[in-house]
DNA sequence: CATTTTATGTATCGATTGATAAAATAAAGC
DNA sequence: GCTTTATTTTATCAATCGATACATAAAATG
């Protein structure tokens, strides 16, 4: 059954892609309505209609986010056969991400609304979960090698996650400051020379 | 020779440290003149008159942070007689500095104006400046400690450099994450495990 | 056809932004 | 005491903020 009433004019995901690369470029706040509308062709009460917020298109672009640029990233934890590939991959992937444009990038969660007072700390808390949630992965990999005997018993997965979870929030940072993709990824490597020293 | 003229009424100093400390929760661009007087005890034209302009009150309380909290942090790195040493104060120091109050901190150099499309770019690029100072640094002790003998040539003391200013800069995100000071001084430690095989 | 429903374009809402003009006030030099 | 200089208070500036009211346009329904 096809839609009652004048059919919308623009694709919704185009516009979608456009909004989140000015959350990106600018972060939540500094994103005004008028920013967004201009980038994705719309009139307020178009995007209002479609969106419902900036708090809403927010968050829509935050999801689009992590489906399209986090995916590769992210997805590999759990595919990864052992735990170091995967901590490697995630480091490595993360360094091609944030330099794979001609803009400074980092990542949109990292970056997106960093301030404790925010105009909607409904959005920060989100992002900040967001951020938990990846510290979380990382240590569920860690104890999962535990459980396989890739790392001993006394390993601090926990302590772990934190240090890898850290470089990666760490090179959202020096992407914006024009690191090159050289450089992350020989930070990624640099992290990855305590992997030994940190599971035995 | 005495001022000419009606002195002002308030603490220079002691308006600047509030005016920091704004800065420091809410970002250069979310923080509003308003925020600033009502913190600060002072109705605009005082501000203005004692300050310039919002960037000029942004850039005395960053001079006033670096001189403040920053001290602690850095002026260790060409004190302590290794490099090792002073990469592992650096770190620890950052720990520690960043989880001293009750309030998520992090560094106000880093999260003080993180996004490309800031309202000030003399703002933000002061501050990536700043940051990239803080590589430098590390940088340029690391290959004195070539020179000392401390490090071997054959030693990439830029990938080194990046790679702890990167954990550094990461430890911002993870305080303002409300990290504790145990969980990040772990991080420090995990840093640090690279030291040897980064170094030989 | 007329009616209903939804989207669009124009214009604008009250609130807040960074920043001042004008006037009143206070302290120093003479 | 008088002048000079600077600060403080009050009120407000134009511009922009996120968000809408309103009228019109375009599709499905009857």
């Amino acid at each position: 059954m096809a839609q009652r009433g004048r059919p919308r004019s623009f694709d919704r995901t185009a516009a979608l892609r456009q909004a989140m690369e000015v959350f990106w470029q600018k972060g939540y706040d500094n994103a005004s309505m008028a920013d967004l509308t201009a980038a994705m062709g719309l009139n307020p009460p178009s995007l209002y209609a479609a969106f419902g917020s900036k708090e809403g298109l927010f968050r829509e672009a935050v999801a689009f986010y992590v489906e399209t640029e986090g995916k590769g990233i992210w997805e590999e934890i759990a595919k990864a056969p052992t735990a170091r590939e995967a901590v490697a991959h995630l480091l490595e992937a993360t360094a091609l991400a944030y330099t794979s444009g001609p803009e400074p990038r980092g990542c949109l969660i990292v970056l997106g609304a960093p301030q404790p007072e925010c105009a909607s700390p409904a959005i920060r808390d989100d992002l900040k979960k967001r951020r938990l949630d990846g510290v979380r992965i990382l240590e569920e990999r860690l104890e999962r090698a535990v459980t396989d005997g890739e790392i001993p018993n006394h390993a601090d997965c926990a302590a772990i996650a934190n240090f890898y979870a850290t470089v990666q929030h760490g090179l959202s940072i020096r992407a914006r400051d024009g690191a090159s993709r050289e450089t992350l990824l020989s930070v990624a490597g640099c992290a990855m020379a305590a992997w030994d020293k940190l599971t035995t």
